[in-house]
RNA sequence: CGGGGUAUAGCUCAGUCUGGUAGAGCGUUGCGUUUGGGACGCAAAAGUCGGGGGUUCGAAUCCCUCUGCCCCGACCA
């Protein structure tokens, strides 16, 4: 590098190095064949993020700003909701954890660490047992409730897979809140301020989203959403319906009972040969009826031994559900083939609840227990029976809801029908109740004078993974297309042969200027890049607006005006121009 | 943690089956010509072929082993 070079690149103090021949802008062609979602892609293409290991990222230059963007937005939500921002260690030492009984319960995903004393330490993965433990020795006083903690900073944990660029990394930026509360109505009134702050943010970044009930999973509570950036990749189903503001996770939603009763057994029970029929599609054809006349049986382990759950050919079982009966130890795993072959002598394929032996529990969905004359496993490899029909043929212990809503359900709440979606969980709201103030022993004195365990609520924003969902949500053939609120600037000035024509550079740094001066946020392209370049890097990288500098422009006295979405652009004045970024 | 794949230049990949001088495109550097949708010419730099061991006169190539990374199954912001 030259002296001049070197010295050119220095900048007096106070003014903002937006000029891209000053920047690190670095977007490739070519994008390694292993990023298989638009988002991780078009980040790698873009130069956002740069991969140091699996599941680490560097976020550079570029990507900073957008996430910077994603956190500076957060962070004035959360500040005018009364929330209070603080930091925390990432690293956490193991007594906290052994005092939640977490310290062996998290699992694998808890990166655990050796100091130089041999002392054992965690890469803090969430924050409950740090803040629970700062707010036992802050919080002396039910004056000093409720209150609401938060702060914004990398989480990691060791996934077993992970994938899709920051989507789905180990190390993260999230934000954290944890409030305190004497009573559950307060706890109730701050979720509820919660759940609006986050309808605010999300908004204000520019994003399609829903909240939506989630499962409370094994950690239990009273209340929980999740808010769901909608974009067709998402990993997660959302159910919403047509006739209500009801929205759940597809985890949550409940199938209602169908109204009709169970008719009347008519056909002879009997067993088929189905050589090679596995599924219920194969089976249903060959038998010639139609899948809803078929009943699914999957084979679990419970509580005590394995237990068989039943739905219709048509529907899929939801785990969640199951977890959540009395014979199953609050998740579910499916039974290994070898299981199977042990307790029913069958392969995968040819279970039904006809003919199980007596010691597995048969737990049918509603709208399997009103099947009458169905289609079900033999038992045996190659057979299925017919004409099965409840009590008469095959054993049932007890009716559940176990199965997933499909498009086209009754809503729950009784009004309208329920359509389902992708999603991308960016944020969860939690009514964490009383568990982690009551293992760490968090009290406060009530107007009584009496102890009183505190009620927490917790509230997360994966703030990088914000970010990638927004691209997902927002991108084209050409690249990113940034909501204003997220672009890393807002407007780009591009240069057309700025070295050769000093009038183009001289009018560009001066549009440049006005626009700074004007407080809006823009970018000047100077690096002299043929026009091809340029402007596929500017529709790469997704700056919202962006207007050409040029001798033919000069000339006509007008620039070229074009929004990231448009088709063509337009010539504007510089009026104009001003009037549109308002 | 099971199953599958992969590791060659900064990046994307050939070359491995059939052992015999290390390749291409993109990118980078220099010079020149170019400047409205990823320009062109000439020249150049750049690789302990993931690590270790073995077979062989000779290994990117065959064998063993370790490691990283990716994909399909479990949790979550």
């Amino acid at each position: 590098m030259t002296a001049g070079r070197y010295n050119a690149r220095l900048q007096p103090a106070g003014i903002t190095r937006m000029r891209l021949s000053q920047f690190h802008l670095a977007t490739v062609k070519e994008v390694p064949a292993d990023a298989e979602i638009a988002s991780h892609r078009l980040m790698l293409r873009a130069g956002m993020i740069r991969k140091l290991a699996s599941g680490l990222y560097t976020w550079s230059p570029l990507g900073l700003r957008v996430l910077r963007k994603v956190e500076n937005i957060v962070r004035e939500e959360m500040n005018r909701a009364g929330a209070i921002e603080m930091l925390m260690p990432s690293i956490q030492p193991r007594e906290l954890w052994d005092e939640t009984g977490r310290w062996e319960k998290f699992g694998g995903q808890l990166l655990k660490i050796k100091d130089r004393k041999q002392q054992e330490f965690c890469y803090g993965p969430t924050h409950e047992e740090v803040i629970t433990d700062f707010a036992r020795n802050e919080l002396k006083s039910y004056k000093q409730l409720p209150v609401n903690f938060y702060q914004i900073q990398t989480k990691f944990r060791d996934e077993i897979r992970p994938r899709f660029g920051v989507m789905r990394a180990r190390e993260f930026l999230m934000k954290d809140a944890y409030s305190f509360h004497l009573t559950q109505e307060s706890l109730a009134e701050t979720y509820q301020v919660m759940y609006q702050t986050y309808t605010r943010i999300f908004t204000r970044l520019g994003l399609s989203f829903r909240a939506v009930q989630a499962d409370t999973g094994a950690i239990g509570g009273n209340a929980s959403h999740e808010f769901q950036v909608l974009a067709d990749s998402g990993e997660d189903a959302i159910v919403f319906s047509d006739g209500s503001d009801y929205a759940a996770n597809i985890e949550k939603a409940e199938a209602l009972a169908p109204t009709m009763e169970r008719p009347a057994a008519t056909a002879v029970f009997s067993k088929v040969d189905t050589p090679s029929q596995k599924t219920i599609e194969d089976v249903a054809g060959f038998l010639g009826v139609s899948p809803q006349q078929c009943v699914k049986t999957l084979l679990v382990r419970g509580n005590g031994g394995l237990v068989a759950l039943c739905v219709r050919g048509d529907h899929e079982i939801n785990l969640v559900k199951a977890g959540k009966l009395d014979e199953l130890p609050g998740e579910s795993a499916l039974a290994s083939e070898d299981e199977i072959l042990a307790a029913t002598g069958t392969r995968p394929g040819f279970i039904g609840p006809a003919g199980l032996p007596p010691s597995i529990p048969v737990i049918v969905d509603r709208d399997a227990a009103v099947l009458a004359d169905f289609v079900c496993g033999g038992n045996a490899d190659g057979s299925h029976y017919i004409g099965t029909n409840w009590g008469r043929d095959a054993r049932l212990t007890r009716i559940a809801d176990l199965r997933n809503v499909v498009e086209g359900d009754h809503s729950p709440d009784g009004h309208g029908i329920l359509h389902i979606a992708r999603g991308i969980e960016v944020g969860h709201v939690f009514q964490l109740g009383q568990q982690y103030a009551e293992a760490l022993k968090a009290t406060v004195v009530d107007d009584q004078g009496k102890a009183q365990v505190m009620t927490m609520g917790c509230y997360g924003i994966g703030v990088s993974r914000i970010v990638a969902a927004a691209i997902e949500q927002r991108h084209d053939a050409a690249g990113i297309i940034w909501p204003e609120a997220m672009a890393p600037w807002r407007i780009a000035v591009c240069m057309i042969n700025p070295r050769n024509a000093p009038e183009v550079s001289a009018a560009g740094e001066a549009l440049y200027q006005s626009l700074i001066e004007g407080g809006i946020e823009a970018v000047l392209d100077d690096r002299g890049l043929r026009p091809g370049g340029m402007f596929a890097d500017m529709e790469l990288i997704g700056i919202p607006h962006r207007v050409v500098v040029s001798e033919r422009g000069l000339a006509a006295g007008t620039l070229e005006y074009r929004a990231r979405q448009d088709a063509e652009s337009r010539a504007i004045s510089h009026d104009e121009l001003l009037g549109l970024l308002g």
